[in-house]
DNA sequence: TGAGTTTTCCAAAGCGCTTTGGAAAATATT
DNA sequence: AATATTTTCCAAAGCGCTTTGGAAAACTCA
């Protein structure tokens, strides 16, 4: 069924029929009932190519994963991400296009495509690094787009939504001090990931402010994947000067932690306290009572949701300001902090 | 830059551009080096809403994930499923179309209206239950489409692409029982579901042909999250009659039992073994020279590669019958299993 | 050289929608 | 009752591409 069958059946033109869809003034309420109804009796929707066509617009927003690095791309905040997202996009009529750049293929190239054959009216930016080029890229190339995160090298103006990575972080590390901590390692994501750089500067400055000396031996930064945590964390609780403390950057990283510390047959929350920032993946609840991990917490899918919003915006006013927005955390205290051991 | 624009520059007409892009006989080799030359330097691509209404393609894939369920629709699974679809799609000059369906909305309106507008030429159906009613809709409706998984119920043909779960849990049994153990405890995913439904079958099979009654009060299933896989191990091993063996749905369901047996005082694969299911997500590495875990392993990343390339060709040639195909797995020994304890 | 064949190219129609500019019908105003 | 105004509707153009049906140009063969 096409907007001209349509038509035909109920013996009025096209364009009244299109009107009363899309909801003009200049057609009659009873008239716009009429159509309505016939339209989803008869299962009729505009074909999508034909009114991007006539519009200009493409309904359509552009998601590139780049798989360059086989672990970073998937990461597993990706899934909760795309669904916040996702659910406002449908809400708004909009189609989410991911587009997944295979190993040594040019993730520019995807977004000159996009220009070129009009396929997306907006872009998400990603998992950015600290010095993103895909900022100053698409800036030139002239499509709207908002980050997720933040490069903190990149001095233009541009849409981003972001969480407090550096308050977080301070606010863990104190929290970590406070209990008489004076031993703090840090396992982080990759450095060059702008998250895990803000991470950095806000544990670094919380120890500063307490007068305590930066030790990049127990600093690390990795994919944040389980092994790592428990690797890290079982060699620094065999070194000399092990820490009494750990701050990691994902849950993922924090059970490998918590594994190496059970399995040198200490317990966490005693010998050994675990604070992780925690993205509230739907499938790795931190939501007991007195949840497992102490942490510093964030919707992941709460932030897609917002971010898509304010995308959204983006495209219906096009001359805006690029919207930034910072979103803060909660520390919740968990099972697996307490005070630092003294001996 | 449109066609027009671009065949004026040449002073060619659009039939011999497009025709000279779309690898047409009727012209010329050196015209047609011309003209590529010409759109690559001007940067022109076909528009992509233009091209579709004309050759009635959409050359987009829908992928439908509702959220409904909360937990099983952002399942871990899914960024590397897509991720390897999404590879070959890229390939094929195909877009990969993500609908996220709210809570309390119709998954099936979104087929409805991809049908009514002619949004994709296919789609995948993900996470099949038992008794998944989409295969019948969509047959209906005349979407092509294929199924990463399969439903058992379903007795009309479709394409699908499958993991052979069934073998891999008799295998996996079978291996425990080979090791000793006749107390060997299953934490499956929801029974809804259709892998969980046939590692059921796959597991009761291979404990019946070794004459093993089977025990219900050790048989569980649900979301396969961290905290599932610890609560029922903690369970297990305080119970009268505790297991020797555990055999998990997935990885992640085998950290929480690990972090059981472990807070429990026990070592893995002494005390307990422990054998999961691996669907060898990018950042939960299971493969150090002895893997971690013994597991029967199976790439869903691969297995979306292999989708995709399925589904294209069914798209090409929509006469043919609908291709099934299902993979085997691989059990590698790792370190959580070893002879059942004798007491 | 002239007819037949192949190569190379083009004008124009059509995909299904939105939207402009304007006409007809209904209602309001004098 | 005659005119002005609003409401309701429509014909047709245009979005940028593919593709049909044919024409012109170049080449082959007798």
């Amino acid at each position: 069924m096409n907007l001209k069958e349509l038509s035909e059946l109920l013996n009025l033109s096209q364009t009244t029929v299109s009107r009363a869809l899309n909801g003009f003034p200049e057609v009659s309420e009873r008239t716009r009932e009429r159509v309505q109804k016939a339209a989803k009796q008869n299962n009729y929707a505009p074909n999508k190519a034909a009114r991007g066509l006539a519009t200009g617009q493409a309904l359509s927003i552009g998601h590139v994963i780049s798989t360059t690095n086989q672990n970073e791309m998937v990461n597993p905040v990706f899934g909760d991400f795309v669904a916040g997202v996702g659910e406002v996009y449908s809400k708004h009529g909009y189609k989410m296009l991911l587009s997944i750049v295979p190993p040594g293929e040019d993730e520019y190239q995807v977004y000159r495509e996009f220009k070129a054959q009009s396929t997306v009216d907006a872009v998400v930016v990603q998992s950015p690094s600290v010095d993103d080029g895909r900022i100053e890229f698409l800036n030139k190339l002239g499509i709207p787009f908002i980050v997720h995160g933040r490069a903190s090298e990149c001095k233009v103006p541009y849409a981003w939504l972001d969480v407090n990575n550096r308050s977080a972080f301070v606010r863990a590390t104190n929290f970590l001090h406070d209990l008489g901590h004076r031993r703090i390692a840090l396992l982080n994501g990759r450095e060059h990931m702008d998250f895990a750089h803000r991470r950095q500067q806000g544990y670094e400055s919380s120890l500063q402010s307490h007068g305590i000396t930066i030790d990049p031996s127990i600093m690390f930064s990795s994919d944040m994947t389980e092994s790592y945590g428990y690797q890290r964390t079982t060699e620094l609780l065999k070194s000399d000067n092990p820490p009494t403390a750990i701050l990691t950057a994902s849950i993922i990283v924090a059970l490998g932690a918590r594994r190496a510390v059970q399995q040198a047959g200490l317990t966490v929350g005693q010998d050994i306290s675990i604070v992780t920032h925690d993205d509230r993946l739907s499938y790795f609840h931190n939501t007991a009572d007195v949840p497992m991990f102490t942490a510093t917490k964030s919707s992941v899918r709460e932030a897609g949701q917002r971010l898509a919003e304010l995308l959204i915006q983006m495209i219906a006013n096009p001359n805006m300001e690029p919207p930034t927005e910072l979103l803060e955390v909660e520390l919740t205290i968990g099972k697996s902090t307490g005070p630092a051991p003294t001996n």
